[in-house]
RNA sequence: AGAGGAGUGGCAGAGUGGUCGAAUGCGGCGGUCUUGAAAACCGUUGUACCGCAAGGUACCGGGGGUUCGAAUCCCUCCUCCUCUGCCA
């Protein structure tokens, strides 16, 4: 969330930013917070000034009991009745116009980035770079892949159907070991790029959802485990982000560079149809994560890294590719700035996204109270960023197409250490 | 899952109703001494909010309660340890 002091400093420029969100109101909605932190601020030096006075009392008190003036401070009790009443008002009022506070920024984006542009929807993002020499041409009779998993068997949405739901399919056998073969190659690369492997855990407390941003906002889109009070992580971004809750890093520890592979799971509540057939979109689905902590002065010089490294991967990959900057209407709540990388495939004559590398510059910190102290003691708000790096199904069904042929599908030769296997074929 | 015990500052560890934001030790930082280092000695050393400051307030696992006053008493939740059970 926001920073009122943030708010109060930077108004025009704030409003600017929401505006580019699409947010119309946006110079009602940053006063209204700055009038309710005003009110806080006032409730809260009346109750002080309430305790103190408590305070200083109760430890007359104390004294006139232990040099036997028991009628005084029988007295002295009786006085304190009235700031004890007033103190019992003031506090609840306190919490409530906090909880206020807190709601509305909940309820406020993050501003974004100055490169970023206003925009309604997809159609505004910016095509910052488009490498698509690698796309094939391919026959009228090529198939989309989920004809192709069928014929080769490799993935099996029925049997999924069966044993889970929609959105649940099985990978088998030459299937099962391409997945495998990417989470591999993926983490194998981020390595080499100098990064930390966790594995975290898959279910997250109401604590993690919240420091990264998933609640209370998007509490639909994540499977609960109600009795246990937990949740299924959407990315692996919620348990590795929140590594760093309530923590204080030394500056010589930056940039912290983790790297985790996870099943992520996604309700998507309505929005499935035509568009999402196949491997576009399911409910459980692989992915390998990279996340970075910085200093505010090089958390953009960061983002182009991180940026980099996924275009590797899709170069790897030999996919067609292109980089997206997502407008103010189409970026994450928490975002700053987000690229995205969609491959295009083929068959489906579709561009897919396959990973999205966002700076939350100190939305996310603010929230996990995530800092870093300097060399002279002073603690700064910690920059926190992401990205996928990347996500397995649609890549999947990229190079599925792509790579047909009569023979086969040919995989790419990055990945065939890891397969033991040079194309997928008929059984 | 059941029974018992425990959670205090970076760490260790005192503190069972008042002057406790909290002894003491270790570690960290600054200094004295030294050619330099070690040792010794002296000082300093939590976080957040309000305030120009002085200062005030809150925090002893989380939340709630009793009391003029809570680290200390009560309730509840969480976590850890020991024993029993179950289990990849």
């Amino acid at each position: 969330m926001l920073q009122t002091s943030a708010i109060r400093d930077h108004f025009e420029v704030y409003t600017k930013g929401l505006q580019k969100r699409g947010i119309q109101n946006a110079a009602d909605i940053l006063q209204n917070i700055l009038k309710i932190d005003e009110e806080r601020r006032n409730t809260q030096l009346q109750l002080d000034d309430l305790l103190a006075q408590s305070n200083q009392m109760a430890k007359q008190i104390g004294q006139l009991i232990q040099s036997g003036k028991k009628d005084e401070a029988d007295q002295a009790k009786k006085d304190t009745a009235a700031l004890k009443q007033q103190s019992k008002e003031l506090g609840p009022k306190l919490q409530e116009i906090e909880k206020q506070l807190t709601e509305a920024l909940y309820n406020i984006p993050n501003i974004p980035h100055d490169s970023v542009v206003a925009g309604k929807s997809a159609e505004d993002n910016e095509i910052v770079k488009q490498a698509d020499e690698n796309i094939p041409d391919l026959p009228e009779s090529a198939k989309p892949h989920w004809d192709l998993i069928e014929e080769y068997d490799i993935i099996d949405f029925e049997l999924g159907n069966k044993v889970t739901g929609a959105g649940f399919p099985f990978y088998k056998g030459q299937g099962a070991r391409l997945n495998r073969a990417l989470v591999n190659y993926f983490l194998d690369e981020a390595l080499k790029a100098g990064f930390t492997e966790v594995q975290p855990p898959i279910l997250i407390n109401e604590d993690s959802g919240y420091g990264t941003g998933q609640l209370p906002d998007k509490e639909g889109q994540m499977y609960q485990v109600i009795e246990s009070n937990l949740y299924m992580i959407p990315t692996a971004e919620v348990p590795i982000t929140n590594i760093y809750r309530d923590v204080i890093l030394n500056a010589e520890q930056l940039p912290i560079k983790n790297v985790g592979y996870t099943p992520c799971f996604r309700r998507e509540a309505g929005s499935w149809g035509a568009h999402v057939r196949g491997l576009n979109r399911l409910h459980q689905f692989d992915k390998v994560e990279i996340v970075e902590i910085n200093h505010p002065d090089q958390s953009y010089e960061t983002l182009d890294k991180m940026v980099a490294h996924v275009e590797n991967l899709v170069k790897g990959l030999g996919l067609p590719y292109r980089i997206l900057r997502l407008c103010g209407g189409d970026m994450g709540f928490t975002s700053a700035l987000t690229y995205d990388f969609e491959v295009f495939s083929a068959a489906q004559k579709k561009w897919l996204e396959v990973s999205s590398v966002s700076n939350f510059e100190t939305y996310q910190a603010n929230r996990l109270k995530l800092r870093i102290k300097g060399d002279d003691g002073k603690k700064i708000l910690a920059h926190t960023l992401n990205g996928s790096a990347l996500a397995l199904p649609r890549i999947v069904a990229a190079l599925l197409e792509n790579n047909q042929g009569a023979e086969g599908i040919a995989m790419p030769e990055v990945l065939h250490p890891y397969l033991g296997f040079k194309s997928i074929t008929k059984k």
